[in-house]
RNA sequence: GGGCCUGUAGCUCAGUCGGUUAGAGCGCACGCCUGAUAAGCGUGAGGUCGGUAGUUCGAAUCUACCCAGGCCCA
């Protein structure tokens, strides 16, 4: 038994390759100990030996390593030993800039199998630009600071609230802050060199480096002066128990069903006319803050008489819980609008209200399509409440402290927890017969993620960048984005655009970049930004040379006002981590302190790519501190990649036990197979499920089918010591290296000369260097890449290595062994070529193999347009759809293919193909001749097909009936058209000339013969077998077996042999016809044939040919 | 509750401008090949194109509504 799977120790010793096979020529010549035994082998076992020479040329065309992952750690060492990525951006150092942005990760936590794809995607349109010959630059970049560090922080020292944070000093807590943002950086490093993500870290962007902080001083003063920057209130969500602001991220964490009331409340319209309006809320506790009630003057509001109260509402609510037949007569809005009415709750002094109170106004906001379509507002609990308290003047009144409860002086709820006040205020308010309906319901309500406790919206002081002033700018920007795919910039970030709020931009938080804005203690209205170090210093007074800009130190910088005398004190809080990131393009180069040129000539960004969640997250930031700047959009290009998913497609989680940890990915199944799956498998845009098993599937579809290929180019490459250039078809180099600065040589002639095989494929092959390189410059990587795999599949491998597999040893005619090495040589050096971009380890270690050069310092093809031939490519297709109809009709007769046959009959449409393209479909489908219809009449009827997309526009409703008029068509019309005349069909009452414009008139094959059809192309298989066939066929059987048995014998591929055939009569007939064809396919030097074995022969065997035994016999031979 | 995406063979996915026999791979069944061989190849079966209603001579494709899943937002 062979050895299964190579084992960890023995790797690197072994001669395997990619699917732990030993390759054929190690096979036949190495006998390590571990390796197939002796016996079994043929009766003499096995002595040959490569010879010296031999195996030198074996080491031209090397080897495949063992694995994937083995070859992935061979090329890994090369890059190291010669820093290929270095080489790479000093190569294209002239080249035009492609600006790229990286997305800085924050290094506290871990890599994740997600971070994968975009790092796929990013490295792939950087290496295809590269290789374009554009110069790259790809800066690292780590997000450091923030609330996600400052809760792993927490997490770690085991700090629960702000509190003790404040009591230990936020200078320590700080301290730990900036030690844990590197925790994982080197795996981060490792992590990328080895999926070859290029990326460098030789000078990474770190935003809490003081330079970068400056950076945002400065951007930051900009805005200030451009009068963007204003402190104003805002509602965001609050956790009591942390007493802390929730960023919008962190709250879409914590959505959970949960039952809340469900509360109909009537309220007392103070116009004198005792009616009541009715107000539907889920939140009771609010009512206690109530000061408005909102109606829609888009809504239609009725009364309706409900136990002898006139109640209010709107009409289609009236009729959804009353029925049309109790709605009474219209309220106008205006008869609303502006009326006062009895607040719900007065356990806030009404002297407390500062401003308009207890009115009703108007907001588009309100819908009829729940509730009574009147909302009741509480400004200091509510988004909406809060910007129609803004625009209308209402007071706010704020009876909740931070720690959730009620302020105690309130009567009733004094104390209490704001959600367990709806109890209390529900019964007090039935108490009072003002409930029309209480009932509860199941609705989804933000919880704290990290604590589980139910967060309340607050009004809280905040700074804000005006982005609503600009919302146009925004939009106008965003339209020259080509988002990949476009719905999420039209849709999901347009939308957003379109409702954009003020950017909330500071937090009351540590570990941040602290805002550099200092306000007068004794006027707020004073304030002072500072764009710079040196602005800073002109006022506070020198800083020290280590000057760190972060909390507490920068909290103590203060100065006296030169003016006002008043002392300038720092605001404390910190700013928005995604302004920090936001503000890379001008952060990583501490512009505009330094670096001018090489920021003017990085922005913006022709490409950036991360995964959707990004698209209110870092896209955004860019995008608004770019437009605020009023400097245009700062990305052209941005593929916007999806989750991924496990192989059932639920999310991965860390509760669920789903997590795939891309570590191990990797290493089963090598970073290229891992990246070559996530590129083809579906768009990025779409999600993507990681499937192990699809893993494995498409690398073995790909990378064996590829590999294989190679194998086989390889073996007789050594074997004929074949090289590129050597003979006729010269020096095949089209590519023009990248380095080289000579005009790069001319693509290898049109090769007119070679069959018709190769220039198939070579057509085949620029066509596709065409899509790939369409579908890369329209950032499609998988339509890209898809077309490679089906090249590689169905082209290469399946078509081409299929049909010229003979060409490839003991071709004594020269030319076309030539032909068919260079051929085959172009089409995989080109094809390690374009997927560079994609699977750069498999591409570099191929065209090392083939050329000894990377693949990464190459162009990337050219398409060389004369080499695409429409017509040969039509005729390879009509011949291969014949030849799966041959084998089709073959498998219904049940005649193998080694048994050859007469006559094929075959209908096509249009031509037939050219004479030379046919004869592959002789061998293929092995017949002696192919008979087209037009040949043959009699053998085929006339068929017409209707073109339906003609006749449409001629017959519109009248189309079904003009086509089954045409089709009834009997032949002499049918041959009438063919030959460039018309017919006339009945239609709609009326006669119509039809022509060929409506029809495609087809031949169909009839007859005794074996009939297959497939659309419009038909064959007949004629069935007979003369004894002429069946002597050739029974030779064929012979040179089989001969075959197996050198094999199975240990013989090298090339060995000579001493071969005797003995058999019945027609064995030795069918061996004396055949005894040329026979001797040149097992490379025999002597036939011997007779009834019974003569001579002394090494290895024997006795075989069955259809009923008629043969024996075989075969020795090794020094003649040549 | 709102926005966006997805739904095509058992599974994973293609499907162009609406055109009349909806494709591929895997899996399955059957077979072939045996010097690319621990591979490879072929043939076949398998479909209410999520549902309903429209538009149209004609719908997987366009429209509306509904269902299911996902994401984002509230």
């Amino acid at each position: 038994m062979p050895p299964r799977r190579a084992g960890g120790s023995e790797r690197g010793e072994d001669h395997r390759d990619c699917r732990g096979r030993r390759p054929a020529a190690y096979a036949a010549g190495r006998r390590g100990p571990g390796g197939p035994g002796g016996e079994g082998w043929g009766r003499r076992g096995c002595r040959r030996r490569p010879s010296t020479r031999g195996f030198l040329r074996l080491m031209r065309y090397p080897t495949l390593p063992s694995s994937l992952v083995a070859l992935e750690e061979a090329v890994l060492e090369r890059w190291r030993e010669e820093d290929t990525f270095r080489r790479t951006l000093e190569a294209t150092r002239d080249g035009e800039d492609f600006v790229f942005f990286e997305g800085p990760p924050t290094a506290n936590g871990r890599p994740g199998l997600h971070h994968i794809i975009s790092r796929a995607i990013k490295d792939l349109v950087c290496r295809y630009q590269t290789m374009l010959g554009r110069h790259v630059t790809r800066i690292a970049g780590w997000d450091t600071h923030g609330l996600p560090v400052e809760i792993e922080a927490q997490k770690q020292l085991g700090i629960e609230d702000k509190r003790e944070i404040e009591e230990r000093g936020i200078a320590w807590f700080n301290e730990r802050c900036r030690e844990s943002v590197f925790t994982y950086k080197d795996e981060w490093e490792r992590f990328s060199e080895r999926i070859g993500y290029w990326l460098d870290y030789s000078r990474p962007y770190v935003t809490f480096h003081a330079g970068y902080v400056e950076s945002i001083w400065w951007i930051l003063k900009q805005l200030a002066e451009r009068g963007l920057l204003y402190r104003g209130h805002k509602v965001v969500p609050w956790c009591p128990a942390d007493q802390t602001v929730l960023s919008s991220h962190e709250l879409s964490l914590g959505y959970r069903d949960v039952e809340d009331p469900s509360l109909w409340v009537t309220v007392e319209l103070l116009d004198g006319s005792g009616r009541h309006l009715l107000v539907w809320t889920t939140t009771p506790w609010t009512l206690v803050s109530n000061v408005a009630l909102a109606v829609n003057p888009a809504i239609e509001y009725v009364e309706v008489e409900d136990r002898g109260t006139r109640l209010i509402l709107a009409r289609s609510r009236a009729a959804a819980l009353f029925g049309e037949e109790r709605i009474g007569r219209q309220v106008g809005v205006e008869e609303l609008l502006g009326r006062q009415y009895r607040r719900p709750f007065e356990l806030i002094p009404e002297s407390e209200a500062r401003g308009r109170a207890w009115e009703i106004i108007p907001g588009d906001f309100v819908s009829d399509e729940e509730g009574s379509g009147i909302v009741h507002m509480a400004p200091a609990y509510g988004a909406d409440d809060y910007q129609a308290g803004k625009e209308f003047g209402l007071a706010v009144l704020e009876p909740v402290r931070r720690d959730g409860t009620f302020a105690t002086r309130l009567p009733l709820v004094g104390g209490v927890f704001f959600k367990d006040a709806d109890r209390l205020l529900v019964e007090d308010l039935e108490a009072r017969g003002l409930v029309f309906r209480s009932t509860r319901e199941v609705h989804s309500y933000p919880h704290c993620w990290r604590c589980d406790t139910p967060l309340v919206y607050m009004a809280r002081h905040s700074w804000f960048a005006r982005t609503s002033s600009l919302r146009r700018e925004l939009l106008e920007n965003n339209a020259q984005v080509a988002w990949y795919p476009a719905q999420v910039g039209e849709g999901r970030f347009g939308e957003w655009l379109k409702g954009n709020v003020d950017w909330a931009l500071s937090r009351d938080r540590y570990w941040g970049t602290p805002l550099p804005v200092w306000i007068s203690e004794d006027d707020p209205e004073q304030v002072e930004w500072v764009g710079s170090f040196a602005e800073l210093a002109e006022r506070a007074g020198e800083l020290p040379d280590d000057f760190d800009p972060h909390r507490p130190f920068i909290d103590e910088v203060t100065w006296r006002c030169p003016e006002t005398g008043s002392v300038m004190r720092r605001t404390p809080e910190v700013i928005d981590v995604w302004f920090d990131s936001g503000a890379m393009p001008w952060a990583q180069w501490h512009y505009p302190f330094e670096n001018g040129e090489l920021h003017r000539r990085h922005f913006p960004a022709d490409f950036i790519c991360e995964a959707i969640d990004q698209t209110r997250g870092w896209f955004y930031s860019l995008h608004a501190i770019s437009t605020m700047l009023g400097l245009g959009p700062a990305f052209r290009n941005v593929i916007v990649n999806d989750l991924i998913l496990d192989a059932k497609g639920r999310k991965m989680s860390k509760s669920r036990g789903n997590v795939v940890d891309p570590w191990d990915a990797v290493a089963d199944h090598g970073a290229d197979g891992v990246r070559w799956y996530m590129i083809t498998v579906s768009n990025p845009w779409l999600p993507t499920r990681f499937d192990p098993d699809g893993v494995k599937e498409s690398a073995s579809r790909f990378f064996d089918t590829l590999f294989n290929t190679y194998r086989f180019f390889a073996l007789y490459a050594n074997l004929e010591e074949w090289r590129p250039g050597a003979g006729p078809t010269g020096g095949a180099e089209p590519y023009p290296r990248a380095s080289g600065s000579q005009p790069p040589p001319r693509p290898v002639p049109g090769g007119a000369s070679r069959p018709p095989l190769d220039r198939w494929l070579l057509s085949r092959l620029h066509r596709l260097v065409r899509t790939v390189r369409a579908e890369l410059d329209g950032y499609n990587p998988t339509r890209a890449y898809r077309a490679v795999a089906a090249f590689v599949d169905g082209e290469l491998s399946n078509w081409y290595v299929r049909r010229a597999r003979s060409r490839f040893w003991g071709n004594t005619e020269a030319t076309d062994a030539e032909a068919a090495f260079g051929t085959l040589h172009e089409a995989l050096r080109t094809v390690a070529l374009l997927i560079a971009p994609v699977t750069p380890f498999t591409s570099d270690w191929l065209h090392r193999a083939l050329t000894g050069r990377s693949s990464h310092t190459e162009r990337f093809p050219e398409v060389d347009e004369g080499m695409i031939d429409d017509r040969l490519e039509a005729d390879m297709d009509r011949v291969r759809t014949l030849s799966t109809l041959g084998r089709s009709a073959r498998e219904e007769v049940g005649i193998r293919v080694r048994q050859p046959l007469g006559r094929l009959l075959a209908v096509v449409p249009g031509e037939p193909p050219a004479e030379d393209v046919l004869a592959l479909l002789l061998d293929e489908i092995n017949v002696k001749r192919v008979e087209f219809a037009a040949d043959a009449e009699g053998l085929v009827t006339l068929a017409a097909r209707p073109d339906f997309r003609a006749l449409g526009r001629r017959f519109g409703r009248l189309t079904q009936e003009a086509a089954a008029q045409i089709r009834a068509l009997d032949a002499e019309a049918l041959k009438a058209v063919r030959g460039g005349g018309t017919a006339r069909i009945e239609a709609g009452d009326a006669w119509h000339e039809v022509g060929a414009g409506e029809m495609e008139v087809v031949e169909e094959a009839k007859g005794d013969l074996v009939v297959r059809s497939e659309g419009r192309s038909t064959v007949g298989l004629d069935p007979a077998i003369t004894e002429e066939l069946r002597l050739e066929g029974l030779a064929r059987e012979l040179v089989n077996r001969i075959q197996r048995l050198r094999r199975d014998s240990g013989l090298a591929v090339s060995d000579r042999i001493r071969l005797g055939i003995a058999g019945g009569g027609a064995v030795r007939a069918a061996a004396a016809e055949h005894e040329g064809a026979i001797a040149r396919e097992t490379l025999a030097v002597a036939v011997e044939i007779g009834g019974r074995l003569g001579g002394d022969f090494d290895y024997t065997r006795e075989a069955a040919l259809d009923g008629d035994p043969a024996v075989l016999g075969l020795s090794m031979t020094a003649l040549r």
